[in-house]
DNA sequence: CGTTTCCATTCACCACAGTGGAGCGGCGCC
DNA sequence: GGCGCCGCTCCACTGTGGTGAATGGAAACG
């Protein structure tokens, strides 16, 4: 919650990579380790990237990576390309994330997700009402600390 | 018309990036040269990029660009970066080209596109339907040598 | 025909995308 | 408190993404 949907903010690659690992966990809840990844990749789909390069692309100490690495991220996150390119997938991105991420802290599992038609306002507005209804039922909400 | 719909074919990179090089033409119909794009690219988007890498990757020889020149590049012909990476939007983008040039072909001007919600196949469909009643009607259709 | 022009193709090279490994700080464990 | 593990950070280096200039061939021109 600390960032509303300011569309201001830089929307860099790095910045949309670091959105996707603060996002999208392991079936665990803890954030996956840039080796973690690395690994997956290479496992997964014969592709090969260093864990220290993805640092280097979350912190935007580079930030021009290459038609294949793109690829790879995109598909181990489980985002399409674009949201890497085009700002508005980024946002519709974003929002779905945000809704399965709200639905997760909520306590929610197995609910399938048959919001595909919604804008990335209602989605978000979606997540919002799912997370302030969780906050309040449960007076202490779940906290894993995750601010860095 | 050489090769009709055949979702069996490479779909690399570079054939991507030929195809829209095939079909995306001037105002005077001829097909850019590499050059032609490579400065336009330099000059609209200070993006650099060589005419002679830009002939590497249209003949399969590279095929790992970069995330700035693969939004050049698309930004150029004014197709989503995702055309390069998803398939399917491959094939939507290629159907709207396709009707756009089969429009062109039957000497249309001045249509605007208001096709937006069909389905790809929809406008392939009438992308062909245009060109076959082009040729009846012209029986001598205009043939601008295009073929290497 | 000879000349010029233009553009695809190739070559030699350079810059930078990407890697491996060493260093370092934090955290759990005994 | 000391030890070991783990994962971020940084450095030196390598491979390849990308470039500019040279080559060649085919139209365009006269």
């Amino acid at each position: 919650m600390a960032v509303p949907s300011d569309p201001s903010r830089p929307r860099t690659v790095g910045a949309k990579l670091d959105h996707l690992f603060r996002t999208v966990r392991r079936a665990d809840q803890r954030e996956y380790t840039n080796e973690e990844v690395a690994t997956a990749i290479v496992a997964d789909q014969g592709e090969t990237i260093s864990a220290s390069y993805i640092w280097y692309l979350r912190t935007g100490q580079r930030d021009n990576p290459t038609f294949k690495h793109i690829n790879a991220l995109a598909r181990f996150f489980g985002v399409p390309a674009a949201y890497f390119f085009d700002d508005e997938t980024t946002d519709k991105v974003e929002a779905e994330l945000a809704l399965l991420t709200a639905m997760r802290d909520a306590g929610v599992r197995d609910v399938a997700l048959r919001a595909a038609g919604l804008s990335p306002a209602s989605l978000r507005t979606i997540a919002d009402v799912i997370t302030r209804v969780s906050e309040l039922e449960q007076t202490q909400p779940k906290r894993h600390r995750e601010d860095r």
